[in-house]
RNA sequence: GCCUGGGUAGCUCAGUUGGUAGAGCAGCGGAUUGAAAAUCCGCGUGUCGCUGGUUCGAUUCCGGCCCCAGGCA
């Protein structure tokens, strides 16, 4: 057993302060950073994920922000493979590493791992959609349930997007994704990684989101997002669910106005910032809390 | 000032022929294994404007008052 953790998880939600936390981490102890956040993976919005900024990105070594394009599609397994890797290279160079972010399930798959399903084809995924659309959910459950009984059991109704990818899974490898999860080993050592979650009071932080929506327009969010639709990429990729994306194209096009749209904006940010509390709180509830925000919290 | 309509959940409203009330949205709680900023599940949180009266019982009926909107002056 590892006897000093060398890389600290900064978990918590949106404008928690996580990122000058980890910032401040970084510089105290010549840390690389690297990035847990689904969406600052992609390059086309900077402004609205709140990536952070080129003078940010100075004072550090950062990883994983902005390097890919949005017409690509990320995952799970993508982000966790990307994030062992370079957890390998900051580890060659004798530093320790900083990993932030605001989603649980990255977190989650490095500190407990991911299942090594296969990749599943998207002929056999987009087949599975269309048997679902076709079959209707009660119907597609009950010839699930013939391969996969576990997973029509525990999937909530109406969770398409699940029940589709447990059908498309037993599909392309014939095993039911439980199978697949039976395996799993963590892949990192329990003593090599501490953990820490941003935990502000709920007030506050709806507060700060609201402001830093607010701000956002202020600094390009519209531009950014007018960019992107400029591109009409399909309304699947990851990218185009980031919270903004829907609102601000529709003030682009006139269907809502500026201030509509920033007030839908706020609150979809607020909801959430509310699931990721709910997430952090009890998925990671023996990660140490840090009350407050980051930019403010009292370092161990 | 008079007339009409309306004051019910955080918001927009429905409803109770008198037995203390329910929808949508918001909110809150929860799930979470390759889309996770995704996807989904659950939960009404209430001086029924105030105040007298009638009644076993009033949010509901009656009187008075207050407030809002529109109309007439």
């Amino acid at each position: 057993m590892a006897a000093e953790p060398w890389i600290t998880l900064v978990a918590g939600p949106t404008a928690s302060g996580k990122s000058a936390l980890a910032l401040r981490l970084a510089e105290a102890s010549g840390a690389e950073i690297v990035n847990a956040d689904s969406m600052q993976i992609y390059a086309d919005l900077r402004v609205l994920t709140a990536r952070p900024s080129a003078a940010e990105e100075a004072r550090a070594p950062h990883h994983l922000y902005g390097v890919e394009d949005a017409g690509e599609a990320w995952s799970v397994g993508r982000w966790l493979r990307a994030a062992l890797e370079v957890l390998g290279g900051v580890r060659g160079r004798g530093r320790p590493a900083i990993v932030v972010g605001g989603t649980g399930l990255y977190f989650k798959a490095l500190t407990e791992g991911l299942a090594d399903t296969p990749a599943v084809p998207e002929d056999v995924r987009a087949e599975a959609g269309e048997a679902f659309d076709r079959l209707g959910e009660a119907a597609f459950r009950a010839e699930l349930a013939a391969g996969d009984p576990e997973a029509v059991a525990a999937i909530a109704p109406g969770d398409r997007q699940r029940l589709v990818r447990a059908a498309a899974v037993l599909r392309a490898t014939g095993r039911p994704l439980s199978a697949w999860k039976a395996g799993t080993r963590p892949p990192l050592e329990a003593g090599e990684w501490r953990a820490l979650v941003i935990e502000p009071p709920r007030d506050a932080l709806y507060a700060r989101c609201d402001a830093r929506v607010a701000a956002m327009l202020e600094h390009g969010a519209l531009e950014e997002v007018r960019a992107l639709t400029a591109r009409e990429l399909p309304q699947d990729l990851p990218a185009m669910k980031a919270v903004g994306v829907r609102e601000l194209a529709a003030n682009l096009r006139g269907e809502l106005t500026r201030e509509e749209a920033v007030e839908r904006v706020q609150r979809e940010t607020r909801r959430y910032a509310k699931r990721q509390l709910t997430w952090f709180r009890n998925q990671t509830p023996q990660w140490p809390r840090v009350e407050g925000f980051g930019e403010a919290a009292h370092l161990v």
